[in-house]
DNA sequence: TATGAAATAATATAGTT
DNA sequence: AACTATATTATTTCATA
């Protein structure tokens, strides 16, 4: 069930571009162009590709603002803890959320148009959700690196 | 040069699946074939669309453990922050960096596959590079939500 | 300038060894 | 896993709005 060196000159391909063809993947692999496909069917099949998708210019898409929100419950109930999560899946402006160790619970993605936007996100939406303490927000003032590519060596 | 309404349901279609037949996109489009690849290939050509890439799932892959990073520089010369940018370029553990509003200049999305290997990274590596004065780790405990789809309408 | 339909080209997958 | 054959999919051409 482990990646063989083959399966991860694949993934490794697909990582530079998931919609390079099979044949040009199978060049780099050393393999035939059927074994990869196999393969490839094989890693969606195992879960190990989740799924494929476009990497987009958010400015472009007209965001031009990022920032983290660092976020604390007032009580840790199970049902304060459902429904902040509840919220933040239903919020199309989180592109990211996790439970984090520290003084904060949860650290927050999220993309807004301008800083009326992100101001109305963070201040409507995230500090409205009921059990929702306190916000913090760190401002995204320039992407140096963003990447999903995972390194397989 | 904006995005029309096809092409917002072009990006859609993608959005669940960049490998999405064209001509299911087209379907989901309400147009044929033929327009719907040649705007795919405009949004690329326009820069709308960067590239492609496969969702892995990180602990098949070996990477249990999750962090944002942080970074305190101890001076803001040039020298000190290319250097930095370069060493987070470099490392392949690090899968996204921004510069920040706050306390802290960086903060830094880490990957890792324990707790050993992260400490490893956030010690031996970042704060080694020159110019670092202090890091504060905030561990990943859970992962609410991850997506990089962004909201079209 | 952009579309749809048909034809062609490219690509992916299945069968066989 | 490779080779070959088949099926699927993408793109080009062309007529048209």
């Amino acid at each position: 069930m482990p990646l063989d060196e083959f399966d991860r000159k694949i993934v490794q391909s697909l990582q530079i571009d998931a919609r390079m063809p099979v044949a040009q993947v199978a060049e780099r692999t050393a393999l035939s162009a059927t074994p990869v496909s196999r393969r490839i069917k094989r890693l969606e099949d195992d879960g190990v590709i989740v799924g494929y998708q476009p990497i987009l210019d958010a400015r472009k898409l007209g965001f031009e603002l990022d920032a983290y929100v660092l976020i604390n419950l007032d009580a840790h109930s199970d049902d304060n803890i459902s429904r902040f999560e509840q919220a933040i899946q239903d919020n199309p402006y989180v592109i990211a959320c996790h439970a984090v160790t520290g003084d904060m619970d949860y650290l927050v993605h999220v993309i807004a148009r301008d800083v009326e936007h992100l101001s109305q996100i963070t201040l409507k939406s995230l500090l409205r959700i009921p059990g929702v303490r306190d916000v913090k927000s760190i401002i995204v003032l320039e992407t140096i690196k963003e990447t999903r590519a995972m390194p397989l060596d």
